[in-house]
DNA sequence: TATCCTAGTTACCGTTTGGGAACCTTAGGA
DNA sequence: TCCTAAGGTTCCCAAACGGTAACTAGGATA
């Protein structure tokens, strides 16, 4: 697990750090759209494995940018969304979006349109 | 060497392929500030190793986000700079550093100020 | 009694990523 | 004749990352 102890030579290396890696944003971009359960994450993220996504879920946690709850039912119930601090990320997702699709279309990259808050982000 | 063929579900998925890992947009925002040369920038990245700063080089070339200018000269003179699709990358570089910023302030996490491109875009 | 559900955990294992150190080239200078 | 400079390449190794499959809890349902 990442420990963020180091000292870094600037925010971009720290940003890495937090949120580098295959599947941090892709968790993130998907729980921008609201809150969701843990099963619900795991259908909208094709291909991640349970432990993948418990084990990303849990640094973000521990990193600050996501938040969990859980309900004392059974069978269990999960609910994840984004702090504030993990909102606030929104806006460096957005232009990631943004530029990623442009790079597709002049790269003639085929892609499914995105799955998540771009569209309402366009507003 | 990512090959950026398989099938994306979102432009994120392609962009963390694109500058994915430790050191490519580093690399990218230290080239914000302008052409440099090889040595040149590894002096700005602190740590990174001769292989690893040819070896990322090479594949953000190879993506169309840097290009590569070789002077037929001895000893070596080789420039690097951003395509104009890697200057499109500026913004989000951008939000991710104003972000970084915010998180490490609030998180007390001890950094240099950025050694780059942020006080000229901040302007 | 057996099975299902959700949200995990654990052990194991292969691939990828990153790093260290040595070597290469070729002209000019000491 | 040897060294230096710049920009590499190559080989080898360790650690990190990511994936598979099996196993868990405990109540609800058939």
């Amino acid at each position: 697990m990442k420990d963020l102890n180091s000292e870094y030579q600037c925010a971009i290396d720290l940003v890495i750090d937090v949120i580098g890696g295959k599947w941090k944003v892709l968790i993130l971009w998907n729980l921008n759209e609201g809150v969701k359960r843990f099963n619900e994450l795991k259908r909208s993220l094709p291909n991640i494995t349970q432990k993948m996504l418990t084990q990303q879920l849990r640094e973000l946690e521990e990193h600050g940018l996501v938040s969990r709850k859980v309900y004392q039912e059974v069978p269990p119930r999960v609910e994840y969304s984004t702090t504030d601090m993990g909102k606030k990320l929104q806006a460096t997702l957005f232009e990631m979006c943004k530029w990623g699709d442009e790079y597709a279309e002049q790269k003639g990259i085929a892609m499914n349109r995105c799955w998540t808050s771009y569209n309402f982000m366009e507003k």
